[in-house]
RNA sequence: UGCCCGAUGGUGUAACGGUAGCACAGCAGACUCUGGAUCUGUUUGUCAUGGUUCAAAUCCAUGUCGGGCAGCCA
């Protein structure tokens, strides 16, 4: 079932009302990082109402500061969404023809510029996606009439002297000595700036609104700065680059887009957003903005200058690193995109500046990853089990079910022997009574086994167990006479002589504490245990693992095969993330005990 | 202290003047050759005070609390 929230309410109203001929949303981060969840949280929100009003959503870099951005980011950024949407909303995501602009037209003798999404391009064509850098020439126009409609002007203030003049939110700002040149210099000092005669800093292009207004937004807000910089995407062209609020509702407007959806600390910015596209008398519908609350997650950060410093000071691996909420960290960990929608979905979309748990994600990767995962037999923290009555040298060839959940995914076959690797987990000498699992003279059930009872517990000099040994009842093998017997454990186990070892990355969470940047510096709460690595053995069948496919070994969690292992030069290294513990209810009752 | 926005169980989120529902978490139980999954039951809620109305989570007023806004960032 679709999602119902106050922005879907008023789209479907327009739909209704036959508002336009078409829903228009856009995606439109700034390349200046990587995405995170929560921009997955808006990805789906835009996508997501295209896809259920037959629009479109286009994928649009906000790239009018060229001293922040960088094309690795618009790399990343395009296939981060890709990888989202991939099977849900793929036909859904306006791209443009490779190195198009806009294209122009004479709407009664004023000029209207408009780039549609390449939907219905030849394949052969080479996409990208819109860049509001693509618009910086119409941009320059619309500026141009703004300045000749008196509506604009070139101030000479200093920044800092921008700045005192702008006043304080309770205190109203100060008319710029500059606010009131004539026509015809502003128009020449404007076409100077751009021209590159001036150095950064020493002028700016002002709206001409109201100094005194409440909304700071409104005293005369910079339209463009001088920069003389070189920009990832228009190179050497611009020496003067627009700012946030004059590029973006008129890239809404180029673009077609009918639902501009932001975060809620662009409120304020509304009513600039509106002055500007109503100044300028454009003859297509207006696109309006309307804002929701952005996404926090406990235990996590999610501002990308946090997520900047982790990377930088070398906290993580990198932006992919499978503990940093990024898209590409939570691919690599093994989330999939279903999962990720499932729980945008579940989240929903408010104005309340709400903090999400964790537990609400994990319960999304778990279901979705329950349903998908083959089952597989590993041993994480490995114990040896000798069975003394199991005949010696002999191997046996058990049935084991890939996935219970879909029967589709067949039978695989697990070598059994006498010697045999145990959780140590799955072992305790003197248990409370609520613990079902090996003990001294008690028995449990070896998956797709037998059931075995342990009579020693072997220690070295220093007392640490080195070996259990134990009897298996012969009888008990899954399908056999006694195999009905009713033994309260059951656990996973691998054959010592045929195991494989594979490297396992155990993740966990990254900070310690709920709101790790509620006060003071977020890297003191940094989890020191937020990765463990171990060597597992494991069913033989491991070594078939493909990186697209989704593990769970069996009682531990859901696991998949990292990128690393395909990098190193011996391919038959195996590395798994564990990308989420299963549900560990028995960890919970232990703790109970020591409370 | 100017302007804007918000407030529903523990956490999120529905209900748009007419029985406060859902998800997650929690708790209890059933089932189980994964202490998983599944199933059943269950605890807990409309920020406060007034007003309008036959009827208010919903409309109005005031207050309280929380968030945002003073980049030539987005």
């Amino acid at each position: 079932m679709a999602p119902s929230d106050f922005i879907r309410t008023v789209v479907a109203q327009h739909v209704t009302e036959g508002r336009y001929q078409r829903i228009h949303t856009r995606f439109p981060p700034e390349p200046n990082g990587y995405l995170h969840i929560g921009h997955a949280k808006s990805i789906c929100l835009n996508f997501g109402i295209a896809r259920e009003f037959g629009g479109i959503c286009n994928l649009r870099m906000d790239d009018t500061n060229p001293t922040k951005e960088d094309v690795e980011y618009v790399d990343s950024i395009t296939e981060d969404v890709k990888w989202l949407i991939g099977g849900w909303a793929d036909d859904r995501l306006g791209m443009k023809s490779k190195g198009k602009t806009p294209e122009t037209q004479s709407v009664n003798g004023v000029a209207d510029f408009h780039l549609a999404p390449a939907i219905s391009n030849p394949k052969s064509e080479i996409l990208e996606p819109f860049y509001a850098s693509d618009y910086f020439a119409q941009l320059y126009e619309y500026a141009l009439r703004l300045v000749k409609k008196g509506l604009a002007y070139v101030c000479d203030l200093s920044p800092e002297d921008t700045d005192k003049y702008r006043g304080a939110p309770d205190r109203p700002g100060q008319e710029s000595p500059w606010r009131n040149r004539g026509l015809e210099e502003n128009l020449d000092l404007f076409i100077r700036m751009k021209n590159g005669e001036f150095p950064d800093g020493s002028r700016t292009l002002r709206a001409k609104i109201d100094m005194a207004s409440p909304n700071i937004w409104m005293r005369d807000p910079v339209l463009y700065r001088i920069r003389h910089a070189e920009h990832h995407h228009t190179g050497g062209t611009w020496c003067i680059y627009p700012m946030y609020d004059f590029a973006h509702c008129l890239s809404d407007y180029i673009e077609g887009i009918t639902h501009s959806i932001c975060t809620l600390e662009f409120e304020v910015h509304r009513p600039l957003y509106d002055w500007i596209l109503e100044n300028l008398d454009l003859p297509r519908p207006l696109p309006h903005q309307y804002e929701f609350a952005r996404l926090s997650l406990g235990y996590t950060v999610m501002s990308k200058r946090k997520l900047m410093q982790l990377v930088n000071e070398g906290l993580v691996s990198g932006w992919d690193d499978p503990r940093m909420p990024t898209i590409s960290g939570l691919r690599r960990r093994g989330v999939t995109p279903p999962a990720l929608r499932d729980f945008a979905y579940n989240i929903g979309i408010t104005k309340y500046n709400a903090l999400t748990d964790v537990a609400v994600l994990e319960h999304a990767i778990r279901d979705d990853l329950n349903r998908r995962a083959l089952r597989r037999l590993a041993v994480l923290r490995p114990i040896k089990v000798v069975l003394t009555n199991f005949p010696e040298g002999k191997t046996e060839e058990l049935d084991a079910v890939n996935n219970p959940e879909d029967a589709n995914a067949g039978t695989r076959k697990i070598p059994f022997s006498g010697v045999l690797y145990i959780e140590q987990d799955d072992f305790m000498e003197n248990p409370s009574p609520k613990y079902f699992r090996l003990r001294p003279g008690g028995e449990v059930r070896l998956k797709y086994a037998y059931i075995i009872r342990c009579d020693e517990v072997v220690k070295d000099s220093s007392g640490k167990i080195v070996e259990l040994r134990c009897t298996a009842d012969l009888d008990s093998k899954s399908g056999g006479p006694t195999a009905g017997r009713k033994v309260k454990g059951t656990i996973h186990w691998v054959s010592a002589d045929h195991a494989i070892d594979a490297e396992v990355r155990l993740y966990d969470r990254l900070f310690t504490v709920p709101e790790p940047d509620a006060s003071g510096d977020f890297k003191q709460y940094l989890n020191p245990h937020s990765l463990e690595i171990v060597t597992a053995k494991c069913e033989p069948r491991v070594k078939d693992a493909k990186p697209e496919l989704r593990y769970q070994f069996e009682r531990l969690g859901y696991f998949c095969l990292d990128k690393d292992a395909q990098l190193s030069t011996d391919k038959t290294r195996l590395i798994f993330n564990r990308t989420i513990t299963l549900k560990d209810t028995w960890a919970k009752e232990a703790h109970k005990s020591y409370e």
